[in-house]
DNA sequence: ATATTATATCAATTATTCATGATATATGGA
DNA sequence: TCCATATATCATGAATAATTGATATAATAT
């Protein structure tokens, strides 16, 4: 991850139906959803969210597949963690009680 | 953290001197920087840093604090982690093989 | 009080970004 | 082949944001 990659992935993020598209692929994770289905829950119309996905595909925050007919979109969760590692960046020298409260907020509890 | 506030603080990141910023204070930790100082570390004049310490700080990823002359920014962690829990919310669900990597990478190494 | 230093605000121009109607492409079915 | 469905692209007007010169405020020093 550089910083032209972090800034389009910000970017991305930074408009609302965006970030609903991700929090919701984010959600339901390795299954992903169809276009048409982002587009349906959160009631955006068709070209609107086919030019959002493209932002948020650019910024390589989420993966496509073609499965027939729909594409079936998914959050990538390996940009994710290159885009918090770049922000993080040298976070705990000196200091980890910083650094530590970040880590536990997205630490996975099942 | 709501919606609104974690749009605001990725539109805040999503500007290159910003960005810089943000991860110049996020290294140095709980010291801070003065404002002044931040400018010429990274060759951006007076307003415009200033405009755009006042964007972050809005978004709350930095505070400040007056000293003397000089005012003190520092990144707020606290926002942080609220900003990563928000993003990364319920994304556990069914595989935590998924998210674990997002974590570590961020996890201090001392 | 006046000057100096550090930072913030204002106004205006330029540049970016957004949503949308219209249209194009791609796949599958009849 | 022709049609229907799913998604993408294009062009454009409207809204937002970025940079900057000029100026204002706030704290310190003389």
């Amino acid at each position: 991850m550089d910083s032209i990659e972090a800034l389009s992935a910000f970017s991305a993020l930074s408009q609302s139906t965006r970030l609903d598209v991700f929090r919701l692929l984010v959600k339901v994770g390795s299954q992903g959803l169809p276009s048409g289905e982002i587009g349906e829950r959160l009631g955006v119309r068709q070209n609107t969210m086919s030019a959002n996905l493209t932002v948020l595909l650019n910024a390589g925050l989420v993966r496509n597949e073609r499965e027939g007919r729909t594409i079936r979109y998914f959050a990538d969760f390996e940009t994710m963690r290159g885009l918090l590692g770049f922000l993080m960046e040298d976070c705990c020298g000196g200091r980890p009680d910083l650094c530590q409260p970040v880590i536990e907020e997205i630490a996975c509890i099942l």
